[in-house]
DNA sequence: ATATATATACTCAATTTGACTATATTTAAT
DNA sequence: ATTAAATATAGTCAAATTGAGTATATATAT
């Protein structure tokens, strides 16, 4: 077998939920140290290159450049994607090496609010500032994305028709609704048009051009948009919030948490009686005390829970008797 | 940096549904060629090792190796995982190289019926049998199974709470329902407790046990598990199953396919009104002519039913007005 | 002609969801 | 001390969905 000079780059995107907000966990040194002068150097996420004689496994090679540059010990982790096209890094030679990226999801604890000169926690909407829904339609996106898209469009005579629908499923443009899941469609979709503009690759071709949300290194806001599906498709019927909440929590602690990840308001009743009937919490029998209103109810989550119904909602209508 | 011997391979689990089974397609060349006599030499996924200079992409490397060893032209085509632990792999000298595998699936149309001497379909269940409940529950499961991670449970004082949590989720052991999709994590407990024994690894290992299941080279068994459940889990909410189905077929037909993979049976009236009720699909005007009994409606997907509903059934309370 | 196989329509109760109303306890402001 | 504002929690009710059937239609095989 040829030596095929291939470079492991382990990524992390993680995540916390503080103030409100999804929070991702950037450095501004590491990756691009010798490409770019200091004061310029991007936002990036956690990132160091897998040794193999030195990690046993890559979530363990993760973890510790994850430790070594943040000072952050992880709990909950999983793999999301690896991304390995020509020309997404700029150590890319001319002789035909490859940086492949493994991007890893890791879910830490809202209270690790911490920062060093190294490490900095950003709200995930700046970078994707038309995921949040919260307070109602982003206006960004009927004053500047879906003009910008009708451009392209329209640009290309060729492919016009698989671009609008295109656009039309990501964005929900014509009869249907928005789908919160869809975060990496439309960075795709926004980063084909040129509408999105990361530093280091497409900034010193574009200098001009602005683009729309705050900008990350290399394809690391295409791994945040990842991580952000992925997290909201999850949420759904996998106890993922439990890992960004402290042991102890009141409903409307977790509503909050699932809103700032879902980019949605959501019904409180409703959303109480969803994961009370389904026991996915329990009451600890303590009351929060530093509420405004009356004092809400301490909760935990019931890890039986996950043994009892796994999905909750969904199904294939099963058959009883043969 | 440090020029790291890292391999990266690429592995396909290309999966169609023939005969009422789920099939993956396999090699007995390739892989471990070099390693095994050719009479002796075990089943295995396509695979072909990543070669920056030649791919563009890792799917476009996947996609040409696949084409090389089986000739098949791969349609819809998804990354799986990323497979990097050490010792998964005899290619792995001792001087701390690396075999990094990128597993992806692949979906086919049934009629690509196909046998050369180098690939060969194989019913998935052949390796993973105590997943098709199709015909009830396996016996497998109560007479092999059950007593031997029960004695795994046992075996270890410290661990046995643990082991027996895992155990009760994965296989719905205590109160819970089989959970279609806890594929991987129903492999990896079987994995830990010796009860599944790999060609290649462990076989040389523990020449005498047998193991339950066929056996698979390397980890591909692992991979096969980690595509079924990838599959399981979003063929409820994603158009999955039309990429296995001819382009015009019946509700039967597209019924008996949701079955092979999701490894239980429906209930038929129920299952017509939740995919003709939720327009997923439509007419087309013609029978089916082979049918035994009544000729059935032949159907064809909506292509449309994506942008219209993402999720049927599914959902986060979402709240109307502020 | 009859049995068997399959397709398709329709029913009905139980459960879940979506959208509310009503009431209970707090703290902050006057 | 009283009132306003904020929050928690209980309960209602209609609509939609699901689970489990029954009934009927239209083929082929014997």
């Amino acid at each position: 077998m040829v030596a095929l000079d291939i470079n492991i780059g382990l990524n992390a995107v993680i995540m916390a939920v503080t103030d409100g907000a999804p929070r991702v966990l950037t450095v501004h040194k590491g990756v691009l140290s010798e490409y770019a002068p200091a004061e310029d150097r991007p936002t990036a996420l956690p990132f160091g290159p897998f040794e193999p004689n030195r990690h046993r496994t890559l979530e363990l090679g993760l973890r510790e450049w994850v430790e070594e540059q943040t000072g952050l010990s992880l709990g909950y982790v999983e793999q999301l994607y690896t991304f390995g096209d020509r020309n997404r890094d700029p150590r890319e030679r001319a002789d035909g090496s490859r940086v492949v990226s493994i991007g890893y999801l890791a879910l830490v604890r809202e209270n690790s609010h911490f920062r060093t000169k190294d490490a900095e926690w950003v709200n995930c909407y700046d970078f994707l500032p038309w995921e949040d829904w919260r307070s109602g339609r982003p206006p960004l996106l009927d004053q500047f994305i879906f003009p910008a898209l009708e451009n392209w469009i329209m640009a290309e005579p060729e492919e016009q028709a698989q671009r609008a629908e295109r656009t039309s499923i990501a964005f929900a443009t014509t009869d249907s609704r928005w789908d919160i899941e869809r975060v990496l469609d439309r960075y795709e979709l926004l980063y084909e048009a040129g509408l999105v503009v990361e530093a280091k690759r497409d900034a010193v071709l574009k200098k001009t051009e602005t683009g729309v949300g705050r900008s990350f290194a290399l394809d690391h806001r295409r791994m945040l948009a990842t991580a952000l599906a992925r997290v909201r498709g999850k949420i759904k019927y996998r106890p993922l919030v439990f890992e960004l909440l402290a042991p102890t929590f009141t409903l409307l602690k977790l509503q909050n948490v699932v809103e700032a990840l879902s980019g949605v308001r959501l019904h409180k009743q409703n959303f109480r009686r969803l994961v009370t009937n389904n026991r996915l919490v329990e009451q600890t029998g303590n009351m929060d005390t530093e509420s405004r209103g009356r004092p809400a109810a301490l909760f935990e989550f019931r890890r039986d829970a996950v043994r009892e119904r796994s999905q909750p909602g969904v199904g294939l209508p099963v058959r009883q008797s043969p």
